[in-house]
DNA sequence: ATATCATATAAGCATATACTTATATAATTG
DNA sequence: CAATTATATAAGTATATGCTTATATGATAT
């Protein structure tokens, strides 16, 4: 059984803005740091730092391919993330909140 | 459709190990704030700031009775809310998992 | 090898958060 | 009425958080 204070720490990583829609996100497909960074209109580190404290609790492993970092969910073990996951949005509900489409992310 | 800011700052409230034990407790009974206070060995001002936070928002609703003010939760609306107490274990269990027994609990 | 691109890390800073203690408010009791 | 009990609010403080800018690392291409 998980420990109450350990899922209260996963849960306040879904408490932010920028991680919530980046998990939202990643329920659809793996994506890249670049795209991130384009989507949110926010700063590379900014967003490297959010990666970093998701992959930190196990929430989302990191795939390098190239030059790029993709980063994908892991939370089969995570029931109660799942759970607020399935209550989301979809990527093109999230990105609109977000004011940008995602024809227009391109990282080369 | 609720906004994807809306829906962090709440779930930024269940990301906090005192709050959350108080919602799950909360998925059985009502309760009131002295009950909080023996429960978690905190001030009564600290439960106090905890519950308004939670009532401003929303998440639970107060009913006065006496001089007591008992606590319940009010998340008909908010799915990801329910779908995290879902998952949570049941009162007995937080209990233990704060070194409490609940038989402890008198306040008069 | 050097230049470029993608990502990570470090350091600094402004604001948010979760407590504390002291005090106020309100209901209950003698 | 005064004393007690339950709760709320205010003010202060230490720590956490989320950004910024600067820099480091690492892969790719010329």
């Amino acid at each position: 059984m998980e420990e109450l204070s350990n899922i209260a720490d996963n849960l306040k990583l879904l408490g932010d803005k920028t991680r919530l829609a980046i998990l939202t996100l990643l329920k659809e497909r793996e994506w890249c740091v670049c795209e991130f960074v384009e989507i949110f209109d926010m700063s590379q580190p900014a967003i490297s730092q959010h990666l970093r404290k998701l992959k930190a609790q196990g929430i989302v492993k990191e795939n390098k391919r190239g030059q790029w970092v993709y980063y994908s969910l892991h939370i089969e073990d995570k029931s109660y993330i799942q759970a607020v996951l399935d209550q989301m949005p979809d990527s093109k509900t999230i990105l609109s909140q977000l004011n940008k489409t995602q024809t227009n992310i391109v990282c080369e």
